[in-house]
RNA sequence: CUGGAUAUAGCUCAGACUGGUAGAGCGCUUGCUUCGGGAGCAAGAGGCCGCAGGUUCAAAUCCUGUUAUCCAGACCA
């Protein structure tokens, strides 16, 4: 047991925070609500991104990058846009020593000044669809932070993109949100949950916005990636018009989409146990690390020797930077373990003498801390395998304590009860109305996450106001 | 912005009621012994007690003001 990380059901917020102090993946910031990404964080990052980034240049997207700074009117030029952000944006109103002609805001999201660029660039149905993605910092002035879940500047990539049609702008919104998907289950091991918001919590200025919600394990829902057909809102804000194939002036359809470094904070939730980080191998940056381990002199150039052996032999096969050899001398063995155990680096082999005589290596897993002894005759297809199974049952793990903690409701009782009983993700008649979500929030503080597209459409009544409904939604308290 | 709490070593905190040379544990440094799941001993380094005033021979301690942080609410990827 880990004596530096709270216990999850001790309490389950500062665990979060144990975990991620003691595996150095960040820190707070002299400025209230910021976060240092530390090295061991930013490399998470960095994994996520360059996944992401291949998916969406084979989908066929290119990457650009607009500015920081956006004049405060553009804000404004979408009414509900301006709505949305108004109470979290960051203004700069003094520059060169001088107050401004016109003050500036700090990018919140980048709609407004992409829409702008766009509106010059679009001419004719042949520069369509225009598929942009950025990678960028934006600043959202919020009350209550933490690290990677909520905080005041945050790293993400927004996908903008403008097309002839509804529906093409619908098709592309719906591609995106399966990208999301697929990379947050197969690369993260997060199951997740795809679906629409509510008109209520839809993205300010957005026709329709669609998310995919995961479970953690606290029993709270978060949202981890949004997707959003902005209709031709934007469109006619930002005056993005083209001449059609039949030579009429039309307004463009857009979309925008966006995954955040709160997918960090995701996957410490789900995966994380109480000796802290646990990074699904397809994501770690480090996939196996080698501890050496000896007393005399001797031994230890044997031990190396053999050491680096195996790490050639696996960088072979996982890449040169996945494999890494934890050669501080300063440190004992068993400091060596805790270290990578905390980073949540998913394989450790122990290689000391009794290995070299056997030429072979120890394996333990970070999941379920399984020891398996293996030869370096075989290394280099059963570490990938293991690596595979760590994977495989990370994901099932996940999916497993979803599925344990979803349930259907029939009436409010049974909702708060369930809630009452440690809550997890709920699927209830609503009545569709703003007022009837309202008041389960008020009352139980859970919120309607997504109406599920893998929910089927079944008649009933809204729990609160005996309405007809067409569809279970997804209720759950969330982050 | 509204309630409640807290500011003392890198971290967690004691000391304050009853004013009198700044403390502990962890961490850090050095050395020796250890080393297959967070080691032990020894010696060290490290603090304008959040900030500004006041009371006093004397303030971490008493008084006033101020700032910041944390928890709970309103906002949100």
């Amino acid at each position: 047991m880990a004596k530096n990380i709270t216990a999850r059901a001790e309490n389950f917020p500062q665990w979060y925070q144990d975990v991620i102090a003691a595996g150095e993946l960040a820190d707070h910031s002299p400025v209230k609500g910021c976060m240092v990404i530390r090295p061991t964080g930013y490399a998470i990052w960095e994994a996520m991104q360059a996944t992401l980034d291949r998916t969406f240049k084979e989908t066929g997207h290119v990457n650009a990058y607009f500015p920081l700074l956006i004049p405060e009117s553009f804000i404004t030029k979408e009414a509900e846009h301006v709505e949305g952000f108004a109470p979290e944006l960051a203004v700069v109103t003094h520059a060169g020593g001088k107050e401004l002609e016109e003050n500036l805001v700090i990018r919140p999201t980048s709609e407004t000044i992409i829409g702008h660029m766009y509106a010059k660039w679009i001419k004719s149905y042949r520069d369509l669809p225009l598929l942009i993605n950025q990678w960028a910092n934006v600043m959202r002035w919020e009350l209550r932070t933490r690290l990677f879940l909520r905080t005041t500047e945050f790293l993400w990539q927004e996908g903008h993109t403008a097309h002839e049609t509804y529906e093409e702008a619908q098709g592309e919104t719906l591609k995106m949100l399966q990208v999301y998907q697929d990379f947050l289950q197969e690369v993260c091991a997060i199951p997740v949950i795809a679906g629409a918001k509510p008109e209520h919590e839809k993205f300010p200025g957005a026709r329709d916005t669609y998310t995919v919600e995961a479970l953690m394990q606290d029993n709270k829902a978060l949202q981890i990636a949004t997707s959003h057909n902005l209709g031709q809102n934007f469109a006619k804000a930002f005056e993005i018009k083209y001449l059609s194939r039949d030579n009429q002036l039309e307004y463009a359809w857009t979309t925008s989409w966006g995954c955040t470094t709160r997918m960090i904070g995701g996957v410490i939730m789900v995966h994380g146990d109480d000796d802290g980080l646990i990074i699904p191998p397809k994501l770690a940056p480090t996939q196996v690390v080698i501890v050496p381990i000896f007393k005399r002199a001797e031994e230890r150039e044997q031990v190396y020797e053999h050491a680096e052996k195996i790490k050639a032999k696996l960088g072979q096969v996982l890449g040169k930077l996945r494999v890494s050899l934890d050669s501080r001398d300063d440190l004992r063995p068993s400091d060596k373990f805790f270290h990578w155990v905390q980073r949540g680096v998913p394989l450790r082999i122990e290689v000391g003498p009794m290995d070299v005589k056997k030429q072979s290596g120890m394996t333990v897993r970070r999941d379920n801390r399984a020891k398996e002894p293996v030869s370096l005759e075989v290394m280099a297809e059963r570490i990938p395998a293991i690596l595979a199974e760590i994977q495989a049952g990370l994901y099932q793990t996940a999916l497993d304590r979803r599925e344990a903690h979803s349930v259907q409701v029939e009436s409010y009782a049974e909702f708060k009860e369930v809630l009452a009983q440690g809550g997890g993700l709920i699927y209830a008649h609503w009545d569709g109305t703003r007022e009837t979500a309202q008041q389960i929030q008020e009352e139980t503080k859970a919120t309607i996450r997504c109406i599920p597209t893998h929910v089927p459409a079944e008649e009933g009544v809204c729990m609160i106001s005996g309405k007809p409904s067409e569809q279970r939604v997804l209720f759950a308290q969330s982050y």
